[in-house]
DNA sequence: CTTGATCCTCTAGTCGCTAGAGGATGTAGG
DNA sequence: CCTACATCCTCTAGCGACTAGAGGATCAAG
C-alpha cells in the first residue's frame, strides 16, 4: 500500500488527476490511514494506468468507464469495447482530415504573405474573404480541439 | 442595420455566439433599438465573418483579438500575423502527426480483437499494458482535443 | 388581439483537468 | 524536542469556447 504522490509518479499521473478521477468514480475511494491519507494498492495503481493509457489514446473519460467496467467482468463479451474503439478510431481519422486541410489552407496563406503592411497581407485578407480559399473548411466550429 | 438573428444567418454562427464575441471584446457593442435590441451594420457583419473564418481555421479567440487589431491598422506591419499564421500551423502540423500515431495503434489494436469475451480482448490487454503497443503515444495528455 | 418568432439578461453546464487557499500530518536533521 | 520541509487533505475557482435553459419583453402577421 502506498501513498498519493508514489502512485503519481509510478502512472505518469498527477496527484489532483488521481484524486478526480476518484471524485469521476473511475476508481473507488481507496482505504486511508488514521490521518486520513489515501493507500493505495498495486491493483488500484494498475487501474490507474489503465485510464492513463487510455486517455493517452484519446479516449473520453466516458468511454474508459465503459471499457474499465468490461476489464472488471471478463466473462462478457467485448463487443462494446471494440465498438468504442472502432467509433473513436473513425473520429481521429476524421479529425486528421479535418486537420490536413487546414494545413493545406495556412501553408497557402502563409506562402502568399509577402510581408508589407498589413493592408497588403494575404493572411489578413484571406481570413476577411473565404472565397480566397482552395476549400471549404467548415468543420465542426465548435470543439475544434487544441 | 439588421437584428442579430439576420446576422447569425449570414455569417454562419449562432446568436449566442455573437453575443458572446460581443461579451469577449471581439467586437464593440452595437447599437440598440429604443426597446434595446441589438442592431448591426454590414461592417459588424464582415467582422463576424472575419472571426468565423479565422476560428474555422483553428485560431484561437486571442490570436483572433490580434489579427482584428492589425486588420483594423492597415499600416502597420503585417510580421505578427505572419508569426501568428506560423505557430498556428506548426500547433496543426504537430497534431496532425499525434494524431496519425492514435490512428496506427487504434487499427493495430482493433485488428487484434478476435471477438470472444473480454478475458481474451486485445483491446482491454493493451489499454492495461502499454508494452504491448508500438509506439510511445505519451503525448500532451491535457489537450488532446476533441 | 392573439399567436409565434425573435429578442433580452442571467446563470449554469460542458470536458478534463489545473491552480491556489488554507490547513494538517509526516519525516529527517540538529 | 524543535524546526524545516515535503506531502497530504478539502474546497473553490478557473481555463476555452461556447451551449442550454429560465424567465421575461417585444415584434410582425393574421
Amino acid at each position: 500500500m502506498q501513498p498519493i504522490g508514489q502512485v503519481a509518479k509510478r502512472t505518469g499521473l498527477k496527484v489532483p488527476t488521481i484524486r478526480f478521477y476518484e471524485q469521476q468514480g473511475l476508481i473507488a475511494p481507496p482505504p486511508r490511514t488514521a490521518s486520513g491519507r489515501r493507500l493505495y494498492s498495486d491493483r488500484e495503481v494498475r487501474r490507474l494506468g489503465f485510464i492513463r493509457h487510455a486517455r493517452a489514446l484519446g479516449f473520453e473519460l466516458g468511454d474508459i468507464r465503459s471499457l474499465l467496467d468490461l476489464a472488471d467482468h471478463p466473462e462478457r463479451p467485448c463487443t462494446n469495447a471494440d465498438r468504442i474503439a472502432v467509433m473513436h478510431l473513425n473520429s481521429v481519422r476524421a479529425r486528421i482530415d479535418q486537420l490536413r486541410a487546414l494545413q493545406h489552407e495556412l501553408t497557402r496563406m502563409i506562402g502568399a504573405c509577402a510581408g508589407g503592411p498589413a493592408a497588403e497581407c494575404r493572411i489578413i485578407e484571406s481570413l476577411g474573404d473565404h472565397a480566397l480559399c482552395d476549400h471549404e473548411h467548415e468543420l465542426p466550429i465548435g470543439r475544434l480541439g487544441a
